[in-house]
DNA sequence: GTCTTGCCCTAACGACTGTTAGGGGGGCAG
DNA sequence: CTGCCCCCCTAACAGTCGTTAGGGCAAGAC
């Protein structure tokens, strides 16, 4: 907090690790320094979970001040919803349509799978944050975000059920394989570390395999 | 596992009030009275996450002040540890065992498969805060749990290596098969609840199958 | 009787919580 | 220059946090 005083006399408007490239210049385009205002709460959410981080550690990791980020957001839920809406939107907006795509099912989940681990690894810390601190959320916000999860669920296993209905898979149930398909497809989230032994398209290669195993696709 | 709970004349799990009624009575045996206080914590940490609930909200829900908790714990932190420490000593002290035992190595896995479905049905708050709230430990405890976690996980990995050389299993990556078995197996402590469209020997029982799967093993 | 043990109480400590009120300064448009 | 907008500031609000100090009441041992 001595840093405060000093940032006072210098630089106001300069120096802060956050988004370096965009804050030297002039004024940044409407919602830039929001972005990287909730990657910031989004780091700390994951590293410390949401109640256990204040608004004046998220405004200390950006180098302002905790009264600075109500001009932002309209208070702490907001960040988190703003850090956990992007895995939900992404994965109805970005991976459903694959299941709808050409080519046979089993190369189309092959597509979800792919894209689905890779997602995790790409957007970490957000990920993290959307699967254990859902329900740190009000009510309202927590349907909100609920629905996106359960349409995605809903969708994989009426995919399953038609799969197997046509003899390209094998799931007797198919809500129940949807779900346990998910939750080894979430697992990565709480382990996988870039650097680590497997890098990012390995791994989702890896589950490709995993995945059409479960489904019971011997192909 | 039902056994245990039964003969703790309490409710270790679940069961809401922990009321009056013990209160009057005369001198319950040691530990007894401890036990029953962490079980309210787990309940309540599992709701409301380890640093959304006070140390006065465990002690409402318990009909005491919250300065009577320190007479039975050093700190609120006490609570966390003893809420966790159930779950993973029994997955190391009770299922890993199941390994070494007797038969097939894929009647080895399902005996392990049903146990631990089993297990997370029957504790489930436990399996909720032991699975969310590990960061919340001071370090030395975390890593003092984390020990337990991975000789579960790394045995489970020699398990479906060894099953591999033997032919009975086909795993190309044991190390990551066992995560991922271990994240789909995990997978209904978030989302499993009594009373559903399964009750837990079905559940179980469909894990096997699909865990029987997912390490290829087409028996 | 006294002494101990187990369980609980009231009252308070300092630190921290999310949030608000109100002010200031720099950059750009006119 | 003035006026506007964006971003940030200091200071403070009321409330909650985990924790401690110190005392009381009932039951069993001696």
């Amino acid at each position: 907090m001595a840093g405060a005083e000093a940032d006072r006399g210098g630089s106001i408007t300069g120096v802060t690790d956050v988004g370096p490239e965009v804050l030297g210049r002039g004024p940044t385009r409407a919602g830039t320094r929001r972005a990287e205002l909730v990657a910031v709460a989004t780091r700390l959410f994951r590293e410390r979970g949401y109640h256990g981080v204040g608004m004046r550690a998220i405004a200390e990791a950006a180098h302002i001040q905790a009264a600075s980020l109500y001009h932002h957001f309209a208070g702490k839920e907001e960040l988190l919803l703003e850090s956990i809406y992007v895995v939900d939107r992404d994965l109805v907006v970005d991976q459903l349509p694959l299941l709808e795509g050409s080519g046979t099912r089993p190369e189309r989940l092959q597509e979800l799978v792919e894209g689905h681990v890779r997602h995790i690894g790409t957007n970490r810390d957000a990920w993290w944050v959307a699967g254990r601190e859902l329900r740190a959320l009000s009510p309202e916000r927590f349907d909100e975000v609920q629905v996106y999860r359960r349409r995605y669920q809903h969708a994989i296993a009426e995919f399953l059920a038609a799969g197997t209905a046509a003899g390209e898979f094998d799931c007797p149930d198919p809500r129940l394989s949807a779900l346990a398909l998910l939750d080894m497809l979430n697992g990565p989230n709480e382990w996988y570390e870039p650097g680590g032994r497997l890098d990012i398209d390995e791994l989702a290669a890896r589950y490709v395999d995993l995945a059409l195993r479960l489904v019971g696709c011997c192909a």
